[in-house]
RNA sequence: GCCCGGGUGGCGAAACUGGUAGACGCAAGGGACUUAAAAUCCCUAGGCCGCAAGGCCGUACAGGUUCAAGUCCUGUCCCGGGCACCA
């Protein structure tokens, strides 16, 4: 061994070892266990970021535990290589997505591979290759031909100067990102999955994922949405024809106190309303102005104008007003909803501006009346007052009884509303997988036949801003039908790249199949056991694959339902943002080059850049291309070496939490490293075996007990500290003997999931055996965890005063006694009223 | 706005099922070694009062339940994630 830690070394001679055995090429082997270990594969942005390091730090220890314990584990990796970055990389640039890509993929697996982790690299494979987006096509197809998958119109920004489609990001303030233009909602058509036939079964199966955090599971309830309610019709007259406006409430009880209806601008009722209405056509002009994120949305200022038109109330058959409202949202429900101003917050708001009827018709906790202001007690639910023969019911029965004599009438039903839409895939953007849809003048769309599978994508194109360059190349768009055999045209719209990711873990079991999507690798390897990823994919991308899982099992290629048994949501890693003012844009300038003055308590007093520019400060949050405050972890690995950074992030905060990234106390993992080193040279220098310190041994166990217990509950953190607890009682043993031969030989597995390279060559150089990760994981000896004497902290009313010391034999009445005897001083002559006593732990006297 | 999390020393955090709050580290201060520096080792350290013994306060804030609350309940504030075209 050499002297010092020298961890370039250390880590180059156990990858060339791993490498050379394939030590982590993982094959099918029906006599073992299967352990599927999968991190969420990256972006490939151009160099790894803290995220990442995190993440598949994560997914290695995991990885190399499950191997310790004598699981076949897989842990495969790819690049989720289609999407927008590359694009505006290639305009910077003027180079094309797929060099941009490559490269960066070529870059970020030398970082992997420097990192150590133990990943099968032979089933590597990126979204952007013909042999992998041709199983979207393929399956596109199948989905096509099913209606799972089908054309429909939606809404999108539309930038009206580059003339192009804009993504949420690209919306800054309600304005494009490169024109500063005042951005504009658009209809077109576009092809969408139907995932809401499957919002029953993705709920459903929500309750028997025991392996997923309750969060997520939440989250995705709510997103999913099922809430029951009446569906009904308020019937209304337009050019002297009878029509219904169908609106859908989970409060039917409260229909009596409804007087008005509030629909989206673009309701059919308002389109026709506007036609002779230049006020109201100005509004629904307005209301279509802006972008079409649902955040923006909610926060706008509740505007409306009535459209002249009034509809009756199916029971009562009064006249009611139909009013356009920019809060109803056409996309959800019926695009309209009757307004209830007495038991709904917004309809009373809206009500109170537009100085609309107000009705009292439930008893709510605030009594029989709604006096201004709102108060929440007015939605709650209660008993049906000046609601005719209602009167007196309850929510539920008021809700069977309204829906009986709606039905009676034709004018409602009771029915299950989702929240979930359908998935929206197509993106009017180059790079990305092409849908396989050919455009026939007389036969319609016409999915791709099989046999021309793969539609590829030109590879050579420089987007510049102004729409979908394959628009503009004749030799992609134009092709013959092949269905009638007629000149047709290529669909040119590609699909969001979330397709891409719902199905890329089932992939990696067959990633060399020329000739099916999947086969029955899949099948031996799925579901994935263990998956790791960031908290802020808790709901699309999961829920996706989650749906792709089970439409995946229709179309007979997997025989699971769910894709992820166990989920483990990392926290992400924030950092400070900062940026300069440059007219309307935003330069962003990464946090390693502003120069920051704080006050004594950490708060930033200012900030400028290197050139003395005065920098913004724009809050912490996840480090982002787009904010450019990405950490790069390529100084941490240069300097220190991957062990450092890997124990680091592991010992830096629990997996789940945030993780503000400070670059200042890593120096104390690398010290600690060193440590080990060192012990192990001393140790290996040392004289034979001899001697057992028993306190020495029993500190040992209990912390190897502790981590174990840790482990299983994915708490890593402690586990790097149970390391150093370790490290500490060896170096208070004198000399070498028994009890420190098995403590090193602890330590050295204990870190093997975290720092494997330190591991690995200790392990051999000290002559443990020739393979660390093929050890066995250590377990603590019950005997060495057994104590003669028990201290119990005593309290007395609450208060901690002091500890005494009991043999383990002793029975409550001692017990009892010696704790008096020890707080007589507090006791005094209070009388004691009782002796409240936790076994091994603790007494409370109560006086 | 809606949905989901989180808030504990100067900092990252720990605390088992409600049972000694601050393990293990970082940064800091003091000391040893050294011509010096680096490295290493030892000591101190939640706050306030006190020479000390010791006492009081303390887990975002305000209440509540309990012999006992960081942990459970109610409300409030602040921070982070998601909101369907960033990935």
């Amino acid at each position: 061994m050499q002297p010092n830690y020298q961890p370039r070394d250390v880590e180059r001679a156990a990858q060339a070892f791993w490498a050379e055995r394939e030590a982590f090429h993982a094959a099918e082997d029906p006599g073992k266990p299967k352990f599927y270990c999968l991190s969420m594969f990256p972006y490939p942005s151009g160099k790894l970021h803290m995220g990442h390091v995190r993440n598949y730090t994560i997914g290695d220890v995991l990885t190399r535990y499950y191997r310790m314990r004598g699981m076949n584990v897989l842990q495969p990796m790819g690049w989720d290589a289609f999407g927008l970055p590359a694009e505006n990389a290639a305009m910077a640039n003027k180079v094309p997505p797929a060099k941009w890509t490559r490269d960066n993929i070529a870059y970020m697996k030398r970082q992997l591979q420097a990192l150590g982790f133990a990943l099968d690299w032979q089933r590597e494979l990126a979204t952007c290759d013909r042999e992998y987006y041709r199983w979207n096509q393929w399956l596109f197809t199948r989905l096509f031909r099913k209606g799972l998958a089908y054309k429909k119109t939606g809404v999108v920004n539309w930038d009206p100067v580059d003339q192009t489609v804009l993504a949420n990001e690209q919306v800054i303030d309600g304005r494009g990102w490169r024109t500063g233009a005042l951005v504009e909602k658009r209809e077109i058509p576009m092809y969408f999955f139907r995932i809401t036939a499957y919002a029953e079964a993705l709920l459903g199966a929500l309750e028997k994922m025991a392996g997923w955090p309750e969060q997520v599971k939440l989250m995705q309830k709510n997103w999913i949405g099922r809430s029951e309610g009446v569906r009904l019709a308020f019937p209304y007259e337009l050019g002297g024809e009878q029509r219904r406006l169908w609106v859908f409430t989970t409060r039917a009880d409260t229909l009596m106190g409804a007087t008005f209806c509030a629909i989206a601008a673009e309701h059919p009722i308002a389109v026709h309303a506007a036609k002779d209405n230049p006020a109201l056509a100005a509004f629904v002009e307005e209301c279509k102005r802006g972008a079409v994120m649902e955040a923006d949305l909610a926060q706008l200022e509740k505007k409306g104008m009535p459209t002249g038109l009034s509809c009756t109330h199916p029971l009562t058959g009064e006249k009611i007003p139909v009013w356009v409202a920019n809060y109803v949202l056409m996309g959800y429900g019926e695009g309209a909803v009757m307004g209830v101003p007495g038991h709904d917050e917004r309809d009373y708001g809206f009500a109170q501006q537009y100085r609309l009827p107000i009705k009292c018709v439930i008893r709510t906790p605030a009594g029989d009346e709604v006096p201004a202001p709102w108060r929440p007690e007015y939605a709650e639910y209660g008993t049906c007052i000046r609601s005719g023969k209602y009167d007196g019911l309850d929510y539920a029965g008021a809700v069977d009884a309204i829906a009986a004599d709606l039905e009676a009438k034709g004018l409602g039903e009771k029915q299950v509303q989702w929240r979930l839409r359908d998935w929206g895939i197509s993106r009017q953007r180059y790079w990305g997988c092409p849908v396989p849809i050919i455009h026939c003048a007389s036969c319609g769309d016409v999915p791709v036949p099989d046999e021309q599978l793969p539609v590829v994508l030109p590879e050579d194109l420089v987007p510049d801003g102004t729409g979908n360059p394959l628009n503009k190349l004749p030799a992609f768009t134009d092709t013959t039908c092949p269905s009638c055999g007629k000149p047709a045209k290529r669909e040119t719209d590609t699909m969001d790249t979330f397709v891409d990711s719902s199905w890329y873990f089932a992939r990696f079991a067959c990633p060399d199949n020329g000739a099916a999507m999947l086969d029955a690798r899949a099948n031996y390897w799925m579901p994935v056991d263990q998956y790791i990823g960031g908290i802020e994919h808790a709901i699309l991308h999961l829920l996706y694959s989650r749906f792709f899982t089970r439409a995946l099992k229709e179309e007979g290629l997997l025989e699971v339902d769910e894709p992820f048994t166990n989920l483990l949501t990392q926290g992400m890693v924030l950092a400070e943002s900062y940026y300069v003012e440059s007219g309307s844009r935003r330069e962003w300038i990464n946090p390693a080059d502003v120069e920051v003055t704080r006050d004594a308590k950490g708060k930033i007093l200012s900030a400028k850049t290197r050139d003395g520019r005065a920098v913004v400060f724009d809050g912490i949050g996840t480090m982002s291309k787009s904010k450019n405050n990405g950490v790069d972890p390529q100084a941490l690995i240069d300097k220190y070496g991957a062990d450092t950074a890997r124990f680091y992030t592991i010992f830096a905060s629990p997996p789940t939490n945030t993780l503000e990234w400070s670059d200042e106390s890593v120096e104390g993992s690398f010290r600690f490293l060193r440590r080990v080193w060192a012990y192990g040279l001393k140790y290996g220098a040392g004289p034979a075996p001899a001697g057992e310190p028993k306190a020495a041994r029993h500190e040992i166990h209990n912390v190897l007990r502790q981590a174990n217990y840790d482990l299983g509950k994915h708490q890593f953190n402690t586990v790097a500290s149970a390391a150093m607890k370790i490290l500490n009682a060896l170096e208070s043993i004198p000399g070498r003997n028994a009890a420190s031969e098995e403590g090193l030989s602890i330590l050295l597995r204990l870190l093997a999931p975290i720092t494997p390279h330190l591991a690995h060559h200790l392990w051999r150089a000290l002559g443990f055996g020739e393979d660390v990760m093929r050890a066995a994981w250590p377990e603590p000896d019950p005997a060495a965890l057994e104590q003669e004497e028990i201290q119990y902290v005593v309290q007395v009313s609450g208060k901690t005063r002091g500890s005494v010391t009991v043999a383990r034999s002793a029975d409550q009445k001692s017990i009892e006694s010696s704790a008096l005897a020890a707080m007589h001083k507090y006791v005094a002559d209070q009388r004691v009223k009782r002796i409240v006593i936790v076994p091994g732990r603790l007494i409370n006297i109560v006086v």
